[in-house]
DNA sequence: ATAGGATTAATTGTCGACAGTTAATCCTTG
DNA sequence: CAAGGATTAACTGTCGACAATTAATCCTAT
């Protein structure tokens, strides 16, 4: 007998180091660029490098980590140019998102999202500047729309595998937006784009959103 | 003394058995949505189990392979539902590589563009219907196209992974298209607005033209 | 003293074996 | 004879060890 489709969640050790490893990375536990020494890292865990390599290269698959053969894992290293390059890919794939997510949302789905929003303002008026949150929940909005669209694709390349590079940048680079307020206008016009099903519009207005974001940096990197 | 930034070619076992795997697979010589055995494989390619569940691993990172905890590997299933996926994601991504194609293309990667073109002219008035390299040739142009974006991330999110994905829907499909006259002649347009620099032009053409093609595969299955 | 090469150490790639889990087989029972 | 459960077999997860490659150290020679 069957009991559901259930994606049978029996946790391996290689599980927990993965996602161990995933948010050292991505926090910036584990510096940028640097290798990492396979027995140190297995004996860090207590765990064989048979286990350890399985993690590693489920992170190369999410592009955090690099390898060369013979050589070994490398943390990716971050740049100006990755990230802009980061920004076109979101541009491009988050605005497809919101065009299908503003046909293939629930009206509850959109209530919810609208609530999420709401939580933000809150937030937004009680710690002004407070960047850390302010941006935690940009990028929840931006999951939620991906989420939104049905398409599996589209969720396992950015929410599974872009939103963690995503986040290393946001910690490590510090990426405090002048744009606060502008940016929770946005949000509020994208979903009455999605709220009315435009999915054009929801397009235009989310590539728009990250488009102004890039330009951003790139006006802060041209000041330097 | 460093001779160069060469990234040392050194092959591994596990590179040839990845790269010999991902052919059979794409070429449904490894059927769709079977379980892989480890140790048959192992022994097929005569190595351990270890250098195999390397490959396979990658093989999982490109989208090729599923996994579940203590099951194992299987072939990805095909269906027209993720086919029109992948359509939605290659009109946005393409569409995004084809705008920056049209600003940073150098002149004679534009040329070699417009030969290739011609040489498939040649190849459709000879072969009158013969999709198969008719087909080859149209992922050749939008490869081309993505590398001449510039975008690493671009570049590996298509070219390294969704396009052996594409492949081996085009292998097991039959996707013997009845737009190949008309395709031709968009891909035609797509060059002279990458010429013309007209990257927001380009970048139009190049969506509707990914979007024709699934607008087609929806009829088809709308009829079936 | 330094540059170059030989030797040593350390790291990654690969292997085979055992442990734990899943699937298959067989037996029992209603 | 079918259904359920216990037993067996097979497979994946994990481990430690050896081989091949790379990095570090030391020695030699100019």
């Amino acid at each position: 007998m069957q009991i559901s489709e259930n994606t049978s969640p029996s946790i391996t050790r290689a599980d927990t180091v993965f996602i161990d490893l995933r948010q050292r990375i991505v926090e910036g536990d584990i510096l940028t660029g640097s290798k990492l020494s396979e027995p140190e890292l297995a004996k860090y865990y207590e765990i064989s490098r048979s286990t350890l390599r399985d993690a590693l290269s489920r992170l190369e698959g999410c592009g955090l980590l690099e390898r060369k053969a013979n050589i070994g894992y490398r943390v990716v290293t971050l740049s100006t140019e990755k990230l802009l390059e980061i920004f076109r890919v979101r541009e491009s794939l988050e605005g497809m998102a919101c065009r299908l997510a503003a046909q293939n949302m629930t009206s509850k789905q959109i209530e919810d999202l609208q609530k999420l929003l709401e939580v933000h303002n809150q937030y937004e008026s009680l710690q002004q500047g407070q960047a850390y949150i302010q941006e935690e929940g940009d990028l929840d909005f931006h999951f939620r729309i991906v989420m939104g669209s049905g398409n599996k694709l589209l969720i396992r390349l950015l929410c599974e595998e872009l939103y963690y590079l995503v986040r290393m940048y946001r910690y490590q680079f510090g990426m405090a937006s002048p744009r606060a307020k502008k940016a929770f206008s946005e949000h509020h016009h994208i979903i009455q784009a999605i709220e009315d099903q435009d999915g054009e519009l929801a397009e235009i207005l989310m590539r728009r959103h990250i488009s102004a974001s890039r330009k951003n940096v790139e006006k802060r990197m041209n000041t330097l």
